[in-house]
DNA sequence: ACCTATTTTTAGACTTATCTAAATTTATTT
DNA sequence: AAATAAATTTAGATAAGTCTAAAAATAGGT
């Protein structure tokens, strides 16, 4: 089918297409993938060969139907096997992203299958993203992010928009996980900190954890 | 770490040095990789390079303790993602071979450790061969082949030689399967074929497939 | 010991995915 | 509108793994 490099862009372009939906730079593929802009253009041509993309030289990219539905694929595979590896081999969340880039790119339809139902169709993975169905139909939730609430407001803690290894430890290590209530209890305007409460405690954070922290309000 | 081709090479002559005890030749490993003579000589220089093997031109190839050490943690992988997928994901034992194929090249420690422990550290895989614990060592058993059998001796199935799909399912037809009493009740001279004792049943089989088939005597 | 067949290695080429450096196109500023 | 800056593509190179065809080494048979 495809080369793992290949199926890397693919989910690559799908991401970025979130932020730019005119069409995906080469320059901003080529920092995602942490790799040169030469690079991506001679890869581009071939998944534009492979019609996987729609490209037109200096226009940027946009995954055509069949490369979307492969990058939403290869991404099925992805949080399937986070959620596995979390929750049947106990593995902490910050653990399982550079496995997961390994798994996501065996080939075996029957595979993912009978995994999604070993783990019981499970609807999001342990960063709080959604796991598209077999059909590659998934639920884009109505979340926000923390900063974005006001004095008083409150919220349920629902997803991490950086999932680093360094900020998931961040929030292990101040006991905030998925689930949980936070209630904004004062917002400083000169840096845009917080004061939180979450189960009953009092906690300062900067914007640069609120603004990663997904929120979902009742 | 290692490449996947790197890999397969090191588990096919690990396979091969069970047959090829002097060293195994070129065109052995040619065959089992199902590539070219020159290819296999280029990828030899490779591996020797690395330390990962034992090289003199024309003189054949043996794993250094390296490549041995390497070679039986990709078995082990392979073994144990073999039984995960029969045990827990419902495959049967003639579809699991070629995704493990790709499973066994998944580079994390951890995850070979915590799937064994998830599986309750199985000793065989679904088609009888032993699962090399973490630190490479398991027990080879003293098996022996259906047709080495005489007439009204008898065994347990605890093994096949031949892993195909192709006889897997011809077993499965025929009700054989691991851990059932065969006994013998004749032999015929002229081509090998016996007819066997199988849980109340008669079977004539050929002498393919009891040469395929490990038994244990009690 | 020599000739021949077989095995193995070497030489040179191809593909995939990457890179650097240079050329080209597009965007921005004066 | 021209000049400059930035983004993108092209040209040419490299490494891994494979191939075909040719050369070299080994093994067998007389
Ligand atoms: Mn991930
Ligand atoms: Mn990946
Ligand atoms: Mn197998
Ligand atoms: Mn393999």
């Amino acid at each position: 089918m495809f080369s793992f490099s290949e199926e890397n862009y693919l989910k690559a372009i799908f991401h970025l297409e979130r932020k730019y939906q005119a069409g995906v730079s080469t320059n901003a593929l080529a920092e995602e993938m942490e790799t040169k802009a030469s690079s991506v253009t001679d890869m581009i041509k071939k998944l534009s060969e492979k019609e996987l993309v729609i490209y037109k030289k200096y226009q940027g990219v946009k995954l055509s139907e069949l490369g979307d539905k492969t990058a939403i694929q290869v991404i099925r595979k992805h949080r399937l096997w986070e959620y596995f590896l979390v929750e049947k081999l106990n593995f902490n969340w910050d653990e399982v992203h550079d496995i997961a880039e390994q798994l996501e790119h065996i080939k075996s339809e029957k595979l993912t299958q009978e995994l999604d139902k070993f783990l019981g169709f499970p609807k999001r993975d342990p960063h709080g993203d959604p796991i598209p169905d077999a059909e590659g139909n998934f639920s884009v939730a109505n979340k926000m992010l923390l900063s974005e609430l006001g004095k008083a407001e409150k919220g349920i803690c629902v997803g991490v928009k950086d999932s680093s290894s360094e900020f998931l430890r961040f929030l292990d290590k101040n006991n905030i996980s998925l689930g949980k209530e936070i209630k904004v209890l004062e917002k400083e305007a000169f840096d845009g900190s917080m004061l939180i409460l979450i189960e009953e405690r009092e906690l300062r954070i900067s914007q640069l954890i609120s603004n990663n922290l997904y929120i979902k309000i009742q």
